[in-house]
DNA sequence: GTTGAGCGTT
């Protein structure tokens, strides 16, 4: 997230305005020392964050570029739902275009088995939040490939605290 | 090529 480097910007400017200022008025030195400072409070306060963010972003930003890419309309508005029930045939693709019908579809993923590769017959879809209920309801028990799916909120895993009515 | 209640990985 680029909320460490948000949090940063303000002292950042704030230091570089007070390091101008100061060498400006108190010490007669040419004024390109004082720029040259400031340079440096801006550099070192806006790389410091920066690069925190790209330790900590590298590993998510790797594997969805389509939930990252938007940083406008919702964010953190995202839900966890649990599927179980779900047919051994089923792709990540189907379960998808299920789920799409009553709402915006972020991420899917079926759980594996990691020795065999083969499907476990349950997973989690990530979705927006304004449509997880509507979700829940319209897909919980409902007849997917001559299967019965369950559909739940997920229950742990993620800073997620937008759920309960 | 199998199974059938379940809450997971970078």
């Amino acid at each position: 997230m680029s909320s460490t480097l948000r949090s940063f910007l303000p002292f950042t400017l704030a230091l570089a305005v007070i390091a101008f200022v100061t060498f400006s008025f108190l010490i007669t030195l040419p004024l390109s020392a004082a720029w040259a400072f400031t340079a440096g409070v801006l550099v070192c306060g806006i790389l410091v964050p920066i690069l925190v963010d790209f330790k900590s972003s590298a590993r998510s930003t790797s594997e969805s570029p389509n939930a990252e890419t938007s940083t406008t309309s919702f964010q953190g508005e995202s839900a966890t739902l649990y599927v179980g029930n779900l047919p051994y045939r089923a792709n990540e693709e189907a379960v998808k275009e299920l789920f799409s019908r009553f709402g915006t579809v972020i991420n899917v993923r079926l759980m594996k088995d990691r020795q065999t590769g083969r499907r476990r017959g349950f997973g989690f879809v990530e979705v927006a939040a304004p449509d997880a209920n509507k979700m829940i309801s319209k897909l919980n028990d409902f007849e997917f490939q001559e299967r019965t799916l369950k559909v739940r909120e997920a229950r742990e895993r993620q800073d997620e605290e937008n759920l309960t009515d």
